[in-house]
RNA sequence: GCAGGUGUAAUCUAGUUGGUUAGGAUUUCAGCCUUCCAAGCUGACCGCCCGGGUUCGAAUCCCGGCACCUGCACCA
């Protein structure tokens, strides 16, 4: 297997990535991506987009990634990512220090560092896994934490992840999409956890590329129309029951091993993906979190795992986060963020409603009794207890007599129902899946390295050289180089060192054809062209060279335009 | 953050009883040569992670920092 030393030696050698602020000695975690690494990145990114806008219909938006803090309030970010922790002196587990003093503080999650260490002091607490002492309560934060504006007035943090983007703006896209679903939408962008020890080289880093999708769809209804089209294509799955298995996504549906056709079509999607940018099915699986490793409110979620010099590695995650996320933010803006589902007839339906007698209410609460009305009229007469009934005015808590009011029946036509739509999020880490390329791609034979990228990603798709850079035989190898550059084909010219070196230098930054004009051209009007991984050449007509490499961009093989 | 290991050129690496001008290979560049897979010759560029300390003298010893690797924990 690739030695990831070797991965990382080649791409800071060749200009896929540098160490950021190497002059100055590097930070940890973070990594610049040289012209190599760009120009790979962009073009995973533009086969992930298309697919999504283009295949999927999905749309794509831009959003900040500074946001004030109650974005990340709503998201539970701020409670997830800001955890005091204490640590075991004996076994070195970490705790979360509110826990460990719950039963002696009504609300030991409010308390300071100094009153939990305080705490836990006073009453001795020891680990609670062997008993050993504990350190003093440290912060894990693991949001960049910022402040908007001047002074020290409004807190913001660095966007964790770019769902949020997404979800905020939800009400947007909802009208933008005519209000309909399934709405999907797609962002790129950077997310930024200040990891407590970042390594692996681009596994892990402080400052990330994601791509996420975020899809509303109807929560009672987790089918999706083309999945019948691929309900035969297979996955290899690690299910959270322990069995690993190849199966269709069909089956898996059936069988109830992933837990709807929504996450299992765009399961199938991510592997589509994945393979197209050069990813080894080979070393690829579908990971089930454990009940314990997922998130509370995810009804399932599954990892796409690749295998690496590291092991088994996530690159990219698949939740169904159910209506978790507008919940919450509906909870803490107080925007409406439910979707209309239009019944297919109008139905007249009894309901029950409660109707305020406000000759009664306005004698005995004056001002009040209008605010009061207006809440009885919305509330259910179902919470009518014991011949009262709670409603909320002001924050305050008021119990209204069934004298105030009375339940009555009416007729109410119903067009349709309203509910917050559930989110299939898949995300995909951009840098780990540039990395699972890389190594994947990567072979050494004899002292020659190899990057076999797929074309539809390799940053430089020809090579082009003159045998001797003398005798006209550059300026026609300029020629070609110029007509395949101004037809929008990345090319390399060179013509220094020996064509060996040339064709080596082309083969480890995964170039996958070299043209090469030598004698013969001058003579008939031929050119070679030569595969990277067989190193094996065509003899092609030198002006049809435009439609050769458009033909070989397509993976037409090349054979087919030889002329010898 | 903890424990252990490591840090010599763009890359890989030799080099401590502390002692002259830190050696090699690859890469890159220039010139010569060269008619298809890292050929050869000549030359050039480029280095002891950073900061302190000990010493007549430090790549080498000590302290601090930074980075990388492995494990723990966390996670995309």
């Amino acid at each position: 297997m690739a030695d990831a030393q070797d991965i990382l030696s080649l791409c800071k050698r060749r200009g896929f990535l540098y160490p950021s602020f190497e002059i100055y000695g590097g930070v940890a975690g973070m990594y610049d991506y040289g012209p190599l690494g760009t120009a790979l990145k962009n073009n995973i990114i533009e086969i992930w987009r298309r697919l999504y806008t283009l295949g999927e219909g999905f749309i794509e938006i831009d959003s900040e990634t500074i946001n004030p803090e109650i974005v990340f309030k709503a998201s539970g970010h701020v409670d997830e990512f800001a955890d005091k922790m204490v640590r075991c002196k004996v076994c070195s587990d970490a705790f979360r220090a509110d826990h460990l003093v719950i039963e002696y503080h009504p609300n030991a999650g409010a308390l300071k560092d100094k009153e939990l260490d305080e705490l836990i002091r006073i009453n001795k607490v020891v680990c609670p896994a062997c008993s050993g002492g504990l350190s003093s309560v440290e912060e894990f934060n693991l949001m960049f934490k910022t402040n908007i504006g001047p002074g020290s007035g409004r807190v913001g943090y660095i966007r964790p992840e770019t769902a949020q983007g997404i979800f905020v703006n939800f009400p947007n896209l909802y009208r933008y999409n005519r209000e309909k679903l399934p709405l999907g939408v797609i962002q790129v962008g950077r997310g930024y956890r200040n990891e407590i020890s970042p390594r692996q080289g681009i596994i892990r880093l402080r400052e990330f590329n994601m791509m996420e999708c975020e899809l509303f769809i109807d929560g009672e209804d987790k089918t999706w129309p083309r999945f019948d089209d691929v309900s035969s294509e297979t996955l290899r799955l690690l299910a959270n029951d322990g069995l690993e298995m190849e199966i269709s996504i069909g089956d898996a549906v059936d069988q109830g091993i992933i837990c709807n056709q929504v996450l299992a079509y765009f399961m199938w999607l991510t592997q589509e993906f994945l393979k197209a940018v050069g990813v080894d099915e080979e070393r690829l699986r579908f990971r089930q979190h454990e009940r314990d490793e997922m998130a509370h409110y995810a009804a399932d979620c599954w990892d796409v795992e690749s295998l690496l010099s590291y092991g088994w590695t996530e690159i990219v995650g698949i939740a169904d986060r159910g209506c978790w996320d507008l919940s919450r933010h509906s909870q803490f803006s107080g925007v409406e963020m439910s979707s209309f589902k239009r019944l297919d007839e109008p139905q007249e339906m009894e309901i029950d409603r409660i109707k305020p007698r406000y000759d009664k209410l306005g004698p005995m609460y004056k001002g009040k009794a209008g605010k009061i009305g207006e809440v009885l009229e919305e509330a259910d007469p179902v919470e009518v207890k014991d011949g009262s009934i709670i409603i909320e005015i002001d924050g305050e808590d008021i119990a209204i007599s069934d004298e105030l009011f009375e339940v009555v029946r009416v007729k109410e036509k119903v067009t349709g129902v309203r509910s917050i739509p559930h989110v299939i999020e898949p995300s995909y880490g951009l840098d780990r899946i540039i990395y699972t390329i890389l190594e994947h791609a990567y072979s050494k034979k004899d002292d020659q390295t190899l990057l076999s990228l797929k074309q539809t990603v390799a940053p430089i798709k020809v090579g082009v050289f003159p045998l001797m850079a003398r005798d006209g035989l550059d300026d026609l190898a300029k020629d070609i180089d110029q007509e395949l550059r101004y037809s929008g084909i990345e090319t390399y010219y060179d013509d220094s060192g020996s064509i060996g070196r040339r064709y080596a230098r082309m083969d480890e930054i995964g170039t996958p054809w070299c043209i090469t004009v030598d004698y013969q051209t001058r003579e008939d009007g031929t050119v070679t062209i030569r595969e990277r991984d067989t190193s094996s050449q065509v003899r092609v007509r030198f002006d049809e060279i435009l439609d050769v490499v458009r033909a070989a961009l397509c993976d037409v093989d090349l054979s087919m335009f030889a002329v010898e």
